[in-house]
DNA sequence: GGGCCGATTAGG
DNA sequence: CTAATCGGCCCG
């Protein structure tokens, strides 16, 4: 377990994939609603044929024009805004999606945005943390460690045990294990992929 | 302009 | 299992 985490713009200077496990642990909020990352997943920007890099060149024009640690929101089947940190270190730059987090702070404006009362169904999908949170796309291109209203802690020096898996609901490159979440954490979205082992 | 696709979700 | 719903992209 690496010690003293620190959560600056130094932090998002290096792989997405270092990234993504190093996130889980950390506390991701907006607007007086928060929650812990529980789960995460890479997506890199050369050679990985699920990143938005490989068909969008929008997406690699945003790699190219914005800091690492900047806020890559989009729209997801007409419906759902999905997050992302923007990450480069050297050579290899890509994006950590916020897949799950566990909610803190904000329960009860979370619950009446998502319709759901559990607080395990409140950010246990990518689509749902943005709902649960108000992040929209409004919100690309901002970043999150110095925009007003954004809150993003690192992580406790002591913490759970971090599991890997394949990537979740990708039709394309489904054979990279980048996906990154607190291991038996009931606020990881579903499913849970049986091939999950150890980071 | 038209057609296709998709890092999802809720509901039956 | 499927419908919902639309920005990005490519084609023409």
């Amino acid at each position: 377990m690496e010690a003293g985490l620190k959560l600056d713009k130094t932090f998002f200077q290096r792989d997405p994939i270092i990234c993504a496990k190093e996130l889980i642990g950390c506390t991701l909020g907006f607007a007086g609603c928060d929650g812990i990352i529980v789960e995460t997943e890479a997506y890199a920007a050369a050679g990985d044929r699920a990143c938005h890099t490989w068909s969008r060149p929008s997406a690699r024009e945003f790699v190219a024009k914005h800091q690492p640690g900047t806020a890559y929101v989009y729209l997801n089947y007409g419906m759902h805004w999905l997050f992302n940190f923007l990450t480069r270190g050297g050579e290899n730059a890509g994006f950590v999606l916020i897949r799950s987090l566990m909610p803190l702070n904000g329960i009860e404006i979370m619950q009446r945005r998502r319709k759901r009362q559990k607080s395990e169904d409140l950010c246990n999908g990518p689509g749902k943390l943005t709902q649960a949170l108000g992040i929209i796309g409004e919100h690309h291109g901002i970043d999150p460690l110095s925009a007003i209203g954004w809150k993003l802690c690192p992580r406790k020096t002591e913490f759970g045990e971090i599991s890997t898996s394949t990537r979740i609901g990708i039709s394309r490159a489904r054979e990279y294990p980048w996906r990154f979440f607190l291991t038996g954490s009931a606020y990881v979205s579903l499913p849970r992929p049986q091939t999950a082992n150890h980071a």
